[in-house]
DNA sequence: TCTTAATAGATGTATATACACTATTATTTA
DNA sequence: TAAATAATAGTGTATATACATCTATTAAGA
């Protein structure tokens, strides 16, 4: 009742979405810094992953995979295809293209799995690993629980 | 063993960087829903929130409070300045600006309250108390981790 | 078949993020 | 006090994010 009183807009140190960005902000500068010698920010690092993974991908599909929106993918596709990591190439469908990764994409990853498996590895070992499992399972829960 | 020739490029699945940031674009775009009806976006409610509460701050206070580049949120308060909902006034040092809210400025921020109020309900229903209270505190474990 | 729907991708616009750098003012030190 | 250094905020540039909308192509329906 008396906190009622002190905190008249209610808790913001409680919104979800605060906390989310606030961890995301920074850990992504951590995994930027260590991916910082090969050239490749952590956040083009999944789409090559996938990449080089999947085979050739049309756009939503990939986005799909990555749980991100088609535009957005769409425009962070365009340093990779500058940097000549990924080409775009047309599918059968004349409407898509296939998201297909370069030779030297697959050098720029080379490059970046020890840095990013290092990275990974100073996160686990902050975290500890009971918290790091438990918080990357309760991660995609969040992630799951969009209405699709 | 096998394991590793079946993923020779890690597992991406357990990028704790992309787990952070699916769940940041899948949580924001739900609270920026609920907050559509105010004109107010969810990165922007916690500057108005700080601003309430802790009174005129310094660009740079506001930025540790918030765990924000300072840069990041200089231009941020751009679209609140526009709107009229936040003001930059002058601080006895004539470098520091400091953030102070308008009437406007809590008035969209009464009516933004109540549809936060029903975004944290509603992702604390789908998550479960037990769950959605761990990750907070996981959360606040990640941005605590910073090397500052 | 012809018209209409749905689908795939890109663009316009706006905001978010952060590094490198600049300008201005305050503080410290020689 | 003058010069060197700290601190404060803003800009240039680049990428990330997503909604609304557009174009082109395919699929469905009358």
């Amino acid at each position: 009742m008396a906190e009622t009183k002190k905190n008249p807009t209610g808790g913001m140190h409680d919104c979800t979405n605060l906390a989310l960005r606030k961890a995301s902000r920074t850990i992504t500068q951590m995994y930027d810094q260590a991916l910082a010698p090969c050239g490749l920010k952590i956040t083009q690092f999944p789409i090559l992953v996938t990449a080089a993974r999947q085979g050739p991908l049309p756009v939503a599909r990939m986005a799909e995979e990555l749980v991100m929106d088609r535009t957005t993918l769409s425009r962070n596709l365009k340093p990779l295809v500058r940097e000549s990591w990924v080409e775009m190439i047309p599918g059968k469908d004349q409407r898509e293209r296939l998201i297909k990764i370069t030779d030297q994409g697959k050098e720029v990853l080379d490059a970046a799995l020890p840095l990013w498996r290092q990275a990974q590895t100073d996160v686990h070992t902050a975290l500890g690993d009971t918290v790091w499992q438990r918080l990357m399972n309760d991660l995609n829960k969040v992630t799951e629980s969009a209405p699709i």
